[in-house]
DNA sequence: TAGTGGTCTAGACCACAGG
DNA sequence: CTGTGGTCTAGACCACTAA
């Protein structure tokens, strides 16, 4: 009860003050950062919870339930709260906009082109905020949907976040999920850029069109949970078969 | 406390049963939909509410907050909690992801070109699941954001949702808060889909730009509060000195 | 100062999953 | 059956706003 490793994080000192679910909140999240709980592990129960910050079952609860929307965490009842986890199947459309305009459940493919080490480019300094001399793992893929080529990517992943990540052998299409097993960075949300962009002949060949023809240029700056910008990324979608499709509320 | 008008809502017979806060979080919604409390009104106090729906005042803020999540609500600490609105202001960007380039704060203002009542024409039928005799009203406008015409729009508005808009003279640029306002059909959420195009001749003549140049075609299918598909929009805009802008979690 | 929403607690009971 | 999260209640106190 006293002494807990939990007891640290909370009783701030009036200033700044928060609401203790708001604290808890936190301070359960940084536990997952810092792999206390991994990702799929359950955490303890909302019991237990309230026991170890020494708050009551309703504040425990407030804090996850936020951490829930935040898509954290997940809970079942009847069985417990765990941490969330990009695999595969689960979370694949989630930052996955793109959809065929006949109905199409098929899985997206990817197929690695290229991995290198380089100096980042200003356009990859600009949007992760790295310093001049900074180096990032370049990948270009080729992403397959429907057995058709679909759009082309360049993804810019910052050293200090992925170190040696472009000697890897075994880098999977599923990133994002191999980004959380690997290298400890959860992606939390996106912020994509999109405009609209005429093929050049490079693009043709790389998607099997014409060039001139219309193409989506999306700009994706892909945050960690943590708030740390961990990708940049540039792709380019054929959009005669296909279209982005958001909802807004 | 008996016999309120609230009463008849709840306790529903065991089949399908639905938790209490969300029973009483659909009634206050109806009763919003149904016009009992307008636009910018305050509802009564979590208090007050809990009378009338004879359930404790933690239900009522439980159903309250999902409202709020819902953006149907909104409430302010020490002052109460109010029907959302459309307010010029308020939620000018909520449904307008079309960003400048460069940082400009400036609202986007509408040209309106023509306005007419006709036969939907197929794509609106299948959009707004109409049959085929249904008439539409047809609204095209030009959009300019920093002093330059940034997109044009092809509206179609059901004619059982907005009977008689097309004779209307005074149709503004605020469009959501004069449906929400004069029509009492409140935007909830729209479905964006979203390709990229070459500009026709006509659409170089109507943005100012060269026929061929590559523009995002966006298709929006707008949900009201109820549920209900009241308005399909074709929208082609520019992406020179703009981009769509979207935030993925 | 009065009234509102926001936080926190304690405890009861229900619904669900799994051994 | 046990333990989990989900709902509901009742009441205390705090923070904010406006008259």
């Amino acid at each position: 009860m006293s002494n807990s490793m939990f007891d640290h994080k909370l009783s701030s000192p009036s200033l700044d003050f928060q609401p203790l679910y708001l604290q808890v909140a936190d301070s359960i999240k940084q536990l997952i950062v810092k792999r206390h709980w991994l990702p799929g592990e359950a955490l303890p129960s909302e019991f237990r919870l309230a026991e170890e910050f020494n708050v009551s079952q309703g504040t425990v609860r407030k804090a996850l339930n936020l951490l829930t929307d935040n898509k954290i965490v997940t809970r079942r009842q009847g069985v417990g709260t765990f941490v969330s986890e990009h695999t595969s199947q689960d979370a694949l459309f989630r930052f996955f906009p793109l959809q065929a305009d006949g109905k199409s459940d098929n899985s997206p493919k990817a197929e690695l082109l290229s991995v290198e080490l380089c100096a980042a480019p200003a356009e990859a300094i600009k949007a992760l905020q790295l310093n001049k001399k900074d180096k990032v793992t370049k990948l270009v893929r080729r992403r397959i949907l429907d057995n058709e080529f679909c759009m082309s990517e360049t993804i810019y992943l910052p050293q200090s976040y992925f170190p040696d990540i472009h000697k890897s052998s075994d880098i999977p299409h599923t990133l994002y999920h191999y980004y959380q097993s690997k290298f400890n960075q959860t992606v939390h949300k996106t912020q994509d850029s999109i405009k609209a962009v005429l093929a050049t002949i490079d693009d043709a060949k790389m998607l099997a069109i014409k060039a001139g023809d219309p193409l989506l240029l999306v700009s994706r700056i892909t945050e960690s949970i943590e708030g740390k910008r961990i990708e940049y990324r540039l792709s380019k979608c054929r959009s005669d078969h296909y279209h982005y499709q958001i909802e807004l509320d």
